[in-house]
DNA sequence: TTGTAAGCGTTATCAA
DNA sequence: TTGATAACGCTTACAA
């Protein structure tokens, strides 16, 4: 490996005049400079970030914490700060929490250990623990982005998409096509953020009738325990608050002979790839995840130099029309 | 921050006993145990990696270079590698490099930078160069792996799924469903890779008659130009050699009136959520993608360790049976 | 069992 | 315009 010295030497001047010439903290005679890039193209130099790391003790590093990757909607917003934290020559470091088996306390050892510039965390962790290490991390003065859904704020700054909005472009969108008898189904969603859709809901409609709530438990059976629900209630319109199981619901309703659009609407809130394959094609939600992500590490980078960043940024929803609803 | 030299003193023992003492390469006193115990609880000691890192002349960096990582292909294999690494406390670097805008040689330059342990080559890159950059890093004595299909060995280990394996389970599962008259489909697969095919239809077929091949261009649509030419050929057993473009022909025979598996089967290569997702199901190939990311970080760390590792490791697709064929 | 001192590659300070 | 020196935090001979 040749250092600074090695050059030093083989071009006859001292390091640190090479190192301010690299870093273009002066001028050299021209004369310098020959020689310089001389040695550095014969020995191949190249610098070393680690040395660089520990002398000004910061890194170029920025990691993303997420429950996992192989996911579109986690590998969508991570692939847009990739994009960003690229542009400005950071490098992306990838923990996967679901995978690793680390505890929130243990990866914040590891981002601290490694001196990282600053740390995205994407996606929903086990909250009470989780509020309490996020808090942490603002105390060791490590720059943090929480990019997901609304949660109390906490001094860090947060990012996520308009669900209220979101509810109700759905509602109208769903209002719009005749339909009148809505149901929100979905999955695990904590009462907090179920109430924005409500306020959607309420946004939308202009009498006062209210929305059913379907709740989709673990191992239940869609076709026997969720469509007749459905049709006892004389829904016309769904709005499936988890795109992987508006695709589902869809399949079941297909196999029991419901037309989708005509007797039952459904709209998918989340709008990727699944959303296009699912037959007949989903009208979805789209949350803008790669724009979270850019975003999120735009708002990172501010924080490591030290400029001003928005503390709330919250994304527009937007509806993508097609066959479902 | 503290360092090793700030609980030193607030605990009167000398810093390298106490390095020696947490890096467990000596026995201390019971008493200096209690002491360095206490200081650094006191103090809230994290040990510095990157000095660390300096100081041996090596990282526990691992890098992914990858086309993109929102596609569920490239997702899946860095899960398993993200996995392994983890277990083995190292960190996950990923370089998207169609979102980066990056050269080989720029990617490679900041590897060498970083002083990166090893990297992970996922996916396709410009051949020619390609081949040029990755001997280029073997030179530079950094431990690489290269994942994705079978390419000419070139000093670094290679992993791949067996193509002619893959090919020869697809078409003798078309031929048990009695399909006779079978096409492959693909989209800009090059020749090296599609000879493995035919040669796997060649082992399942006892006699001499040839599969169909069909290239999809850029722009081209499946309905008008594609099934058309089935159809004059009597094809009845299709082998799609991409998932996607497996589900999009099927969409396409949908719409056509064609049923699927009755009139004409499709074989996915690939196996995604979206063979699971499609209408109808896929019957896929499954080329085990997670587990070529688990090999392929296996091997790098066996490099890094300086450890035996395989030159080659070929992976055993498998048939995963659903509705389309 | 513990401590001293040098050094990993780079850069900031100060002096020339 | 350039150079000597010390320092970032940690480890490792070598010495005690």
């Amino acid at each position: 490996m040749t250092t600074l010295k090695d050059i030093a030497k083989h071009a006859n001047v001292s390091a640190c005049t090479i190192s301010r010439y690299l870093n273009s903290n002066i001028v050299v005679k021209k004369e310098t400079e020959a020689k310089i890039q001389l040695a550095i193209k014969e020995l191949g130099y190249v610098t070393n970030v680690v040395a660089k790391s520990l002398k000004h003790m910061e890194t170029f590093n920025v990691a993303v914490i997420v429950p996992k990757i192989n996911n579109l909607y986690y590998s969508e917003m991570t692939s847009g700060i990739s994009q960003i934290l690229g542009k400005h020559h950071y490098n992306l470091y990838i923990y996967e929490v679901d995978n690793l088996n680390l505890s929130e306390d243990e990866v914040l050892q590891l981002m601290r250990e490694n001196m990282i510039a600053g740390i995205i965390f994407i996606g929903l962790f086990s909250d009470v623990s989780f509020k309490e290490t996020i808090r942490n991390v603002v105390e060791w003065n490590i720059p943090v982005v929480y990019a997901n859904r609304y949660m109390d704020y906490n001094g860090f700054p947060l990012l996520y998409p308009d669900l209220v909005k979101a509810s109700k472009l759905g509602v109208e969108h769903l209002f719009l096509k005749d339909k009148r008898r809505i149901a929100f189904v979905h999955k695990n969603l904590p009462d907090h953020l179920l109430s924005y859709f409500l306020e959607g809901y309420s946004q939308a409609s202009k009498d006062e009738n209210k929305p059913m709530i379907m709740e989709i438990e673990e191992g239940m059976d869609l076709s026997k325990d969720c469509i007749p629900k459905l049709l006892q209630n004389n829904i016309d319109g769904v709005f499936v608050l988890n795109e992987m199981l508006a695709v589902n619901l869809t399949k079941a309703l297909v196999q029991a002979d419901i037309r989708i659009l005509e007797d039952i609407a459904v709209l998918s809130l989340g709008n990727s790839l699944i959303s296009e394959i699912s037959t007949p094609e989903l009208t979805s939600i789209d949350l803008q995840n790669r724009e979270l992500g850019i975003r999120s590490a735009e708002i990172i980078l501010s924080q490591i130099r030290k400029e001003a960043f928005e503390p709330i940024t919250v994304l527009e929803p937007f509806i993508v029309e097609r066959r479902s609803a």
